[in-house]
RNA sequence: CUAGGUG
């Protein structure tokens, strides 16, 4: 069974979702019974796939099955709900997370994300007061969604907080801090943060960084500075 | 053997 799911996981990696599926049909054909792992792979498959209907049909079928579904089975159902910005869908999931599992901070982090994707702040905050060790990707989670909703200074003051509290940023969470800054029209914070992240935390930034602060400018009328930055991006680069 | 955050 574990090099079936190697299997599926392989055809998942080079994008060849028919296969995978063929292949899981085809190890039960067999008289395997599929372990939550297989599962797994296919439900993850095809929320990257963005077939989330797909998603959360295996979902049913899995249970319907009697096999509980782990943490890793809700990730990526919950992953399929924030593509879609299924919030009803997502709190019955919660719902049920709540009777089955100890909570992980992984499980945390993909409420947040949900919650944040669906435009319920409230709700996502609320799971981000609960966590006990909030870590990096956790604090993402909660200013994506803030800058996502348009809230920029809650999420820009949330990344200050953070900072205070000796959490070490990275290239990730600069990037929703630049795309609030540029939401809000806030050109110095945006030029201080940019600075900041190289000079103080030795970050490099990358493309998306520089896009982003391209597009702060450009928004803000800035035009021969974002011109600038373009003109010293290949020098940048390597 | 499978897992979370960014335009």
């Amino acid at each position: 069974v574990v090099s079936w799911n190697t299997l599926i996981g392989g055809y998942v990696a080079q994008e060849h979702i028919c296969d995978a599926l063929e292949c899981f049909q085809q190890m039960q054909l067999q008289g395997l019974s599929p372990t939550v792992a297989s599962w797994n792979v296919l439900i993850e498959c095809c929320s990257l796939d963005g077939k989330t209907g797909k998603a959360l049909e295996l979902y049913a079928e899995m249970q319907h099955q009697s096999l509980l579904p782990d943490n890793i089975t809700y990730l990526s159902v919950l992953k399929s709900c924030s593509n879609i910005a299924a919030l009803e869908i997502g709190e019955r999931i919660h719902a049920q997370i709540h009777g089955i599992s100890e909570n992980n901070l992984y499980l945390h982090t993909a409420l947040i994300d949900m919650y944040g994707k669906c435009g319920s702040m409230q709700k996502a905050q609320e799971v981000f007061d609960q966590i006990s060790v909030k870590d990096l990707c956790a604090w993402t989670a909660l200013i994506a969604g803030y800058t996502q909703q348009g809230e920029s200074k809650r999420a820009l003051s949330l990344f200050d907080e953070m900072r205070d509290m000796g959490v070490q940023p990275d290239g990730v969470i600069f990037l929703s801090v630049l795309t609030a800054c540029s939401h809000a029209g806030l050109v110095h914070k945006g030029l201080k943060y940019f600075e900041n992240m190289s000079e103080v935390c030795g970050i490099t930034p990358t493309i998306e960084h520089h896009s982003s602060m391209i597009d702060l400018l450009g928004r803000a009328g800035q035009l021969e500075v974002a011109l600038d930055m373009i003109k010293r991006l290949p020098s940048k680069v390597d």
